[in-house]
Formats: C-alpha cells, sequence, structure tokens
DNA sequence: TAAAAAAGTGAATAGATATTCATAAATTGA
DNA sequence: TCAATTTATGAATATCTATTCACTTTTTTA
C-alpha cells in the first residue's frame, strides 16, 4: 500500500507551484514587494493560502525564488551578448541599453528587485545577483582591457559604476505622481544615452 | 485664564523634538527604516511613544523630516560646489567625490535615504529629494555645456546616470555577510574612482 | 496655593498579515 | 469500492507595531 504520485498528478503540483511563482512575479511587478502578499498570491494563482506552504517554506522563499530567476534570465541574456563576436566597446553598449530597454518594460519589478528591501534572507539572495550582474559586467571590461580598447585599472568600482547607472535609471519611471509613459521609440533612445555614457565613460581616453 | 508657553518651556519641548528626530536618524543610520519603530525612536529619544504623536502627526512625518533633512545638507554641500569658482569638470568631480565620501561615513542612512520604501507618503517625499540632488548635478552639466567644455544633448539622462553611479556605489559597502570596513584612504580613493567615471563620461571627445 | 490648562505617560486597541492546523477533498493501491 | 495516504482548504492563531486615550504630572494663571 505504498503510494506513488502519478505523472498527473506531479504535473498538477508543477503546475500549482509555477502558478504560484508566476502570480507573486504579477503582483511584484504591479506593485513591489509590499503587494506581493500571501493571500494574494494565493487568490490569483488559484489556490488556498495554505497550500503555499506545501510549496514553499515560507513566504521568503517564494521572493527569493522569483528574484532569482527573474535575474537569471537577464544574466543569460547578458551572457550571450558577452560571448558574442563584437568589440568590447560593443558588447559593453549593448549590454547596457538590453538591460535598460528590458527593465523598461517592467520598471516596477526591475526597481523591486534591485532596490525593495524585504527581509534579510532576500537581502541576503538579492546581494548574490548584484554580484552576478556586476561580474558579467566586469568580464566585458576585462575584455576590454585586454584588447587594448580600455585602459581601467579598477574594474571592480568601475563596474559598479555601469551598473549603478543602468539600474538607476530605471527609478526616474516610477514617480509615483506623473506616470510617465515610454513609448518604444523613447525607450531606444533613453536605453542608448545610457549605454553611451557608460561606454564614453570607459573608453581609453587620448592622452 | 489663556496660557502662554514660558520660554523655558518652549525650549524643552523644541529639544524633545529634536531628540525625537535625532534618535530617529540614529536608528535609520543603523538599521534602516525597518529598525526606526515608534517604541525605540521614544526609547532613545528619552520620552514616552504617546508623547511622538504630540510632535508629528503620524510616523512618516517623522521619517520625511528626517530625510529631508538629511538630503538638505547634501544639497548645501553639493550647491557650494556649484556656486564656486571652478572649471565645470571639477566641480563635478569634486561634487560626485564629495558625495560618495560623506556617503560612505553612514552607508546605512545613504542606502534607506534613497532606496529603501516604506509608504507612499515618504516615497513621494524621496522622489521629491531625489529630484533636487538631479536638478543640482543638472545645473553643474549646463554650465559645463555653456562653457563649451561638455557637448551634452540630454542633460536630465547624463544627470541620471551620474546620481545612479554616484548613489549605487554605497550599496556595495552593505553586504549583509562581509562587514566591509573602508578606511579614509581607501574611501578617498574610491569615491575618486566614481568622479572619475562620471566625468570621462561627460567629457567632450575629440571627433 | 488652588484651579485650569497643557504636556507627558504607557497600557490597551486596532489593523495587518505570515503561519499553523484541524478538517475536507482527492488520489492511490488493493 | 474501500481504506490508506496525500493534497488542499481557510478559519483560527500568533506576532508585530502604529496609534489612541484615560489618566498622571507639570506648568501656568490668578
Amino acid at each position: 500500500m505504498s503510494y506513488k504520485r502519478s505523472s498527473l498528478m506531479q504535473e498538477r503540483m508543477e503546475q500549482n507551484r509555477k502558478a504560484i511563482l508566476s502570480s507573486a512575479r504579477n503582483l511584484i511587478s504591479e506593485g513591489g514587494f509590499k503587494d506581493a502578499q500571501i493571500q494574494t498570491i494565493a487568490e490569483q494563482a488559484g489556490v488556498s493560502s495554505g497550500l503555499v506552504y506545501r510549496y514553499f517554506d515560507n513566504k521568503s522563499q517564494v521572493l527569493i525564488e522569483v528574484l532569482s530567476e527573474a535575474i537569471n534570465t537577464e544574466l543569460l541574456v547578458i551572457d550571450a551578448i558577452t560571448e558574442s563576436d563584437l568589440t568590447a566597446e560593443q558588447k559593453l553598449h549593448k549590454a547596457v541599453a538590453t538591460f535598460v530597454k528590458r527593465a523598461l518594460n517592467s520598471p516596477q519589478l526591475a526597481y523591486s528587485l534591485m532596490f525593495e528591501p524585504v527581509d534579510s534572507t532576500v537581502e541576503h539572495e538579492r546581494f548574490r545577483v548584484k554580484q552576478l550582474i556586476k561580474q558579467s559586467v566586469i568580464k566585458i571590461l576585462a575584455d576590454g582591457n585586454a584588447s587594448g580598447e580600455f585602459v581601467l585599472e579598477d574594474l571592480n568600482t568601475t563596474a559598479l559604476c555601469v551598473v549603478g547607472a543602468m539600474t538607476f535609471v530605471v527609478v526616474e519611471p516610477l514617480d509615483p505622481a506623473q506616470n510617465t509613459k515610454f513609448d518604444q521609440q523613447h525607450k531606444d533612445y533613453f536605453s542608448k544615452q545610457i549605454a553611451d555614457f557608460c561606454v564614453d565613460a570607459v573608453r581609453k581616453k587620448q592622452a
């Protein structure tokens, strides 16, 4: 009389898990972590609040998984650019512009993932993913140093500035008062500006 | 039988008010908004929790006043640099380096003031002060455009990048795990790097 | 000094929300 | 189909903390 989970059951449970994560992600996208309550997450996922605790140890674990998933996607995008066949300058430009453009499509999510504090466990995970983004940028900068395009002495600090610029800029559209609407053209222009700024900052100067 | 507050009484009340604000500020400096509870604020200020509500409408008002006060100090510092007798490039460099150096002396406070969300009224005030900082940077950039030192087409976006870089960098020392200790020399070096980055980004390029 | 007014106190209240758990519903093996 | 087992429910519980307010203490006026 041992119980074996059928594949159909297995599938349904995976659906539930995904639904919970997806619901959390949507809520964060709309109103940040503060609007992602277990009750609401469960409701929107079409399950009971208690069920969330069969799939996750606690609320923080749900948020952490949303955070990691979202950032991993971004890292894949950046890393594809890093591995591509461009000059370091082009890579940096494209990486920054792409990151900003994508972030502008869900600014609240980007803001929450990068800045909105929750509890210390989530904070810890956030620190980890920020480091990963920085590492990706460092890789591009090191490329440029190697090829002679850049002459940077402190990659870590430079990368920090780049990440600072490219993440901070999504905060402006979050003006609580003016509900800034960017059209695609605007987003393109805006993200190009940021990328230009970063590239100009690291490009080798004539002595 | 109208009651008139004596100057001694007046003074004591002003002391109380200041003590509350100062206590709140200290708590935020140590653990962020999340550690600044009315109880704790009152305790550290040497008053009862109820008394806080005789001086402030609610908790948000306390936090908003701490926020404004702290940022106003920074704005004064930046504006003094802006009004000084330097080239635009020098002004920008000094403004950024100074801001970063000061922020590194109380990184948790800087982080909380710039990023940690509380409620929507505090958020609104934060947006306002961020705009003020950006305006100060824009003023310097406009200076440089006027003098021919810079050739910037989008002052707003450029300023956003500068503010992003200079505020974001204080976040790194906040690694929850490693308790990064900067000595003064390190701080000087670090803030110079950030300022160099920003100046390089906006300086006119040879065609 | 006594009554009136204001300042100060802190326990009680209120509201919000994460988490638990007794119970119900569904699924599995025989 | 039935008993065992697992999955799902959501009301009840626990906790945390801002805010209130009945009461005390201090200050002011006369």
